[in-house]
DNA sequence: TTTTATATATGCTATAAATCATTTAAATTT
DNA sequence: AAATTTAAATGATTTATAGCATATATAAAA
């Protein structure tokens, strides 16, 4: 559970959509109108690691889309336990499976690393939605998009036990995340747990039998694969 | 893994669009020529309980609904072994993860029992959706439900163990299949399990614990819940 | 700085659930 | 109707992993 202080700072049109990297990746082709529609009372907000953008079941406002950083997304259980949905990194649509479906989140935001986070108005993208046909299929592909990874990955997990959803996690930090393979571990190893259905205790063990085994090397948050090959087969079960 | 013959009848026009129970569900408002064009080219297709509609991997060439039935989605995993993601009832949109994020299946769909599917032109859909706001927004909608339900159920057997599960199976297809306490399982001992991630032996000792008990009566698929008060309370981990 | 809390680290133990083995029953197929 | 396959049923055994205990290190708060 996280009861982090909000110390969000409001950067107010830094950047125009007009110049945003992400705008054709997330939008398409929009006109004059269209852009003007969405920059208008739109707001830039910045986390630090650890503040919480959205709780569970707090009502959706706005549709938030990542700039830069790393965000968590997780719902938590009657025990106080959270349990890890996804990871979504810069360019996600992060609220993109709650908006359109009921009134409030169904899942908590937190930031894992420093994160910068576009706020819009939500009517706007709805009636952009129900104008702009190309706009709809763009967000029924995504959203499909984004449901199949949080099923996908669901799967793999289920086929794979301690050793293999450790390994499967740290290549998909090394491979979709931060591409290379020394990084600083953006999650405690109890958020590694919550995220690949393991005890803390278990992550800790592998990890150490790991770099015991020459595969990583670690130094607190600081993680190098030096043997992504082992690391591969591990991940398929051997 | 499931190699059935394919023994589908098909019925055309049996039922236009315009008379159909979940016209309005599905589509909402259309006018006459998008029902037209709905109702063009469509066919309507009997499964027999067991047949499979759809393999992971086809193609892609009309989006399916179920007018009648009960039906699984399923992924098969290297080893062979299935995992049941969903269970479909009459008024669900089966393809609908599907269609609008690839041109494959990414998962399979099988007739749990004798089911009627309507099987639409999908360029059809894309064209109605690129025109039609409110569609967009209901098929928004209704994917981020379908999603929803999907990782809410995941979430929710994360949480239990075995017996948990079995009486959370067994109070789904009370509450929300059926609406009643004795009905036919639609499913094998081993598809239980299949769809709660427990062994089909585990599946059949709970089953047989519970009778035991005197929570349920069975005989053979035949299934009558006793006392759902105990039911709840196992379920809710107690 | 000192205190407090949180994260990392390991060993030991308990246990839930998978695996293996075997039997009976019910469907399919020939 | 006989043969074969698949499903259901239980007992015995193994094993992976959770749970518990405790120590140290690191980070946050007083």
């Amino acid at each position: 559970m996280h009861f982090n202080i909000f110390r969000m700072r409001i950067k107010k049109d830094i950047i125009s959509c007009r110049t945003c990297v992400y705008r054709q990746l997330l939008f398409g082709d929009l006109n004059d109108i269209e852009y003007g529609l969405i920059n208008e009372g739109r707001t830039e907000m910045l986390f630090k690691r650890g503040e919480t953008i959205k709780h569970e079941g707090e009502a959706i406002q706005s549709f938030l889309y990542l700039r830069s950083g790393l965000v968590k997304l997780y719902k938590t259980d009657k025990t106080g336990k959270d349990h890890i949905l996804s990871i979504n990194k810069p360019g996600d649509f992060v609220s993109l499976l709650s908006i359109f479906s009921g009134n409030t989140y169904r899942y908590s935001i937190t930031a894992i690393e420093d994160t910068l986070v576009c706020d819009v108005n939500l009517e706007v993208l709805k009636y952009l939605v129900s104008t702009n046909g190309n706009l709809s299929l763009r967000l029924l592909n995504r959203m499909s998009k984004t449901s199949d990874e949080i099923i996908d990955n669901q799967f793999e997990l289920a086929q794979k036990q301690v050793k293999g959803r450790v390994a499967h996690l740290l290549l998909f930090f090394a491979n979709q995340i931060y591409r290379k393979n020394s990084f600083n571990l953006p999650l405690t190893r109890r958020e590694i747990g919550e995220l690949i259905s393991i005890t803390t205790e278990n992550t800790i063990r592998t990890l150490s039998e790991f770099r015991k085994d020459g595969i990583i090397d670690m130094d607190g948050r600081k993680l190098m694969i030096l043997d992504k090959d082992r690391l591969d087969i591990i991940n398929k079960g051997g």
